[in-house]
DNA sequence: CACGCGATTGACAGCGCTGACACATCCTTT
DNA sequence: AAAGGATGTGTCAGCGCTGTCAATCGCGTG
């Protein structure tokens, strides 16, 4: 009810619930050997009190930082969804989220990292890619024994969990979807060499291919990088390669969209001419004409998982369960009307 | 040189560089009563030793946190680069940022607010709209005495400081692009009643309309929320209405991509049946064809500026300089290819 | 009824640092 | 040469909490 004039402290409470500060401390640390009756009447006073523990003493007495972190390289609508699922998991353990970004192409990315966990203290950190390939990021998290779980890694590092997407399985279903449209020149384009989807996607792409005795033209095979800009310039390339493809295989749909810029500005008659499918389902995918089909990343959903390891690791303090975890989802397609019969073919 | 096998402390560094604690207290809070020889002994001990003072424990003694938040709504593109700028600034000053979502729409968003600040002991709250005009996370964080900077307010609060941009000049000159290309049947997309820019954007697109002698058809201007989806609705409602707009000046770029998406479905040829300009450039402008004449937002530099308003503060600890901060940046037009002459006009 | 054991609770030190204040130096000044 | 004023440095307590360990309570056992 009634505001702290000044933040209470754990002592104020002690004394309004008759009992000794340490009391108070175990039942906000939700200890066991409490008696049901004094847990009451403790947190009854907490509530009373507005009672709020200060984290920079829980910490400093308890060696603690109720901080995770969350590395990043390049912003972007992919990070700040994974940070909102991350920061929703760790609300409710008590914890907080710094975000932090990190260049990958810096110098003195180690001693960042340190300076980092060890001013901080940082219980735990979370690595999305490319930094979940990062030797330097690894080795310094390593030594310093900093729980770190990694996104979609191209190793998994062998002591430490990692949360990954089936890709390849989705990538076969998109390429599938094409394939039964009755597409058989199917261009591709990948992405950054140092992230892990790009190599999954373009397997389960081939896998696809080849079941179908389709060749695959390596001139159709072109690099984007996973940027739109990028995509442009490969999207460009592709489609001068004659005879021209009738379906673009995007790694993601920044690409996509860039394929489908070019195809318009190339006058061509979308999806009719040519079909186009991305990855990812970002909000560019339903904000182009036509829409992408696509493939469904669980953004949210793999950032409160990874926060959830880290949360699960804590008790432990031995490091992390045999076998580590490596959780691995599912995607799901997203058929929207980028996909349509080769021109040829009618 | 020589890695810390154990964190070091101060007192390690102390005995080191052969002075009292206090003194390599001094040289970290970079305090002006040292020696210059002795700093620098200091200085060369914590370097040997590679010591990271423990924030935690500072911040218990100094009662400080190192800490400045950055509370928003919504993920997405804008907050990402926001808060990419922010932690930039705050690096710099050895601060550190959380941020933090929270829910317009919650009920408890006091209390939310109320604990983020008293335990974490935030030194300063940075406030993204529709937050910056959130009356009780105002209060709250007044209450506290938490210095907090409100970016684009629709109502600036007396004695907190903001940070704006002249939304309004920007519109007027984009307005002045579409008239001076023939366009006399302007539409116009108005965002989230609850922003500044809504208001603004729109108050500057009626000044040059005005002044050009050019009557507003009320039924030509709806709302969209800033939101793609809404933008579809109100595009097509815009270019339903007889005689058909020339022109649509959307309110963002989220919109105006939906207004492309739409006039395409309708089999319009853009832009020379339909010239649409936005505001934001945000990464859809560019991967739209064709991409979107809109208004540069300097997000990053807005939010270094933010975050750097928090670090100036902070000595002072007597509220805020009079007159309070409040410094608005001026915009700058992009043009791009989506804006031709009217066809009637041909 | 003394004893033993687990469940509960408290006393106390101390986490690593900084604020307040005391002390020591080294100049100036008259 | 003594007093006054900067400047530089150290001592010590304590920030608000938790770990350790000892003390106390409740109660079944022989």
């Amino acid at each position: 009810m009634g505001p702290g004039r000044e933040s209470a402290t754990i002592e104020r409470v002690a004394d309004r619930a008759g009992v000794s500060s340490k009391t108070v401390s175990r039942v906000i640390n939700n200890e066991r050997s409490v008696r049901a009756e004094t847990r009451t009447r403790v947190l009854e006073a907490i509530k009373q009190l507005d009672y709020q523990p200060n984290l920079n003493a829980r910490g400093l007495a308890g060696d603690r930082s109720f901080l995770v972190g969350l590395f990043y390289d390049k912003p972007g609508d992919y990070l700040s969804e994974f940070q909102t699922g991350a920061v929703q998991r760790c609300r409710e353990a008590g914890l907080h989220l710094m975000v932090e970004p990190l260049e990958v192409a810096s110098a003195d990315i180690a001693r960042d990292v340190s300076a980092l966990i060890r001013q901080l203290r940082l219980e735990g950190v979370i690595l999305v890619p490319p930094l979940s390939d990062h030797a330097l990021v690894r080795d310094t998290l390593a030594a310093a024994a900093i729980p770190a779980v990694h996104i979609a890694p191209l190793h998994a590092p062998a002591d430490s969990p990692s949360v990954d997407t089936d890709d390849r399985a989705a990538a076969r279903k998109l390429t599938a979807q094409l394939i039964g449209h009755g597409h058989r020149r199917i261009a591709f384009m990948l992405g950054r060499p140092d992230h892990r989807a790009t190599e999954q996607r373009y397997r389960g792409f081939a896998d696809v291919m080849h079941a179908h005795g389709l060749a695959i033209d390596p001139r159709l095979v072109q690099t984007g990088n996973f940027e739109f800009t990028d995509g442009l310039e490969c999207a460009r390339r592709l489609l001068e390669t004659p005879p021209r493809p009738t379906a673009i295989f995007a790694s993601n749909d920044d690409m996509a969209a860039a394929a489908v810029s070019v195809g318009r500005q190339m006058g061509l008659a979308l999806p009719q001419q040519l079909s186009i499918v991305g990855f990812d389902d970002a909000p560019v995918a339903t904000m182009i004409w036509p829409q992408l089909s696509t493939v469904r990343q669980p953004v949210r959903a793999i950032a409160r998982i990874a926060a959830d390891l880290i949360i699960q690791h804590r008790p432990h303090q031995h490091g992390w369960p045999r076998p580590v975890p490596r959780p691995r989802l599912d995607l799901e397609l997203v058929l929207r009307g980028s996909i349509a019969p080769p021109a040829a073919a009618l």
